[in-house]
DNA sequence: ATAAATTTTTAGACTAGACTAAAAATAGTT
DNA sequence: AACTATTTTTAGTCTAGTCTAAAAATTTAT
């Protein structure tokens, strides 16, 4: 398998949401920033290898082989991100780019090492899940802290828009995966909170608790 | 920089040895298990970009920006390296296509911050000497367990062919990095050896004598 | 010094992957 | 239902990198 190809499956992995939804060439082609031709081409080579089933001017969706083979691109991607951060001290803002590229480094047998040398992490340091060997990802019920009511008490479990400007905005606010979010007050009118968050009090735009997974205590 | 620039200018700087010798196209071609053509075509473009010094049917060398770009290669597949076996844990005959892969990602901030995370070291598992940010080696004088006079005692100190099966056989028979070697033996008609390395006594070919670099006591 | 053998370069063809422009199909609107 | 707008596919072109076969240069041998 080539970069290219496993950098489509894991497009489609990511753009089917789990629920093995149709993906359009064009939605593919934007999320890898390429052209509906390309994609098209793509979708037709990988449908020929049995990884994508896809039906002309109808869209595609992964085969369940793969689904596997993206699902083990993902569990690279998010193990080499928690090592960048946990071991070698990365901002979690800045690994993104560099597992980009690490996820296509072909080894089984350092895939396994690196998930026992990092204590065989759930997550991502995102609040993102990390696949199993087989592809099967431990989902844990997070919702939105957009739509937690006031006077709610939440944690923070992750970030729906893993943008670096965005990851760099929380750190600097000293927003965490872990840290404790209580809702003070909601405005009706632009859905702006006020919200209590390890200690320190808080104003947020709905454009970023759209952006906040949490779990209510 | 693509990933086959980078291993033509690796394979040049390996195969110059240092005295930036000329390495013609037959030799780079073997080299990277490619056609002398195809290294032609390459040593054009290289030269274009003024990595390498080209002349038509007498051969090439790096340039001074050239050997800086390989020098980083090198560092980085040797870092890895280290990272593969003393971090996890695997034999110094199982990480060198994984290091052949790692060492094109891109990330000058991840090579630094590996190289603290290592504790800086100076050489690979293999004894090679790992280039610094400026490309500069610390050449360790080392020299062949075949040149040795009877009854000398030394310590292993690096291996010249790290074919993997080699480094198996090494392994096999207890030899590593650091043992203590002492020529019991030399059988002047074809060279072949009996050492005491590490207590134990081996007799030992001249193809594997001339293999291993030694320092004396 | 010529001729033969070897090495090196060129020419032409191939694949993967991407792009543009045009054609075809689908979706939306009157 | 017919026309328009949008999406998707096809056709043709491009670059990087490789290959084979042929031509050119160099080296070796006579
Ligand atoms: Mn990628
Ligand atoms: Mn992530
Ligand atoms: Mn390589
Ligand atoms: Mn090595």
């Amino acid at each position: 398998m080539t970069r290219a190809e496993e950098n489509y499956l894991k497009a489609l992995y990511h753009l089917s949401d789990h629920n093995d939804a149709m993906v359009s060439t064009t939605e593919l082609a934007d999320r890898l920033e390429t052209k509906p031709s390309s994609a098209t081409d793509m979708l037709q080579k990988l449908h020929e290898k049995s990884l994508v089933a896809y039906t002309k001017y109808k869209g595609a969706k992964l085969s369940s082989e793969g689904r596997k083979k993206a699902s083990q691109i993902v569990r690279k991607h998010r193990l080499w991100e928690v090592f960048l951060v946990d071991k070698l001290n990365f901002g979690w803002e800045e690994v993104h780019e560099i597992a980009e590229q690490l996820e296509h480094i072909k080894s089984p047998e350092l895939v396994e090492r690196l998930d026992e040398f990092l204590g065989c992490p759930t997550t991502d340091p995102h609040g993102d899940p990390i696949p199993d060997q087989k592809g099967h990802v431990v989902t844990i019920s997070k919702s939105l802290l957009a739509d937690q009511p006031v006077e709610s008490s939440t944690i923070l479990m992750g970030i729906k828009d893993s943008d670096a400007d965005f990851l760099t905005y929380l750190s600097q606010k000293g927003i965490k995966l872990g840290s404790c979010i209580t809702v003070l007050e909601k405005e009706p009118f632009d859905q702006s909170m006020t919200i209590e968050i390890d200690g320190q009090t808080l104003f947020i735009s709905k454009t970023l608790s759209t952006n906040i997974y949490v779990q209510t205590l």
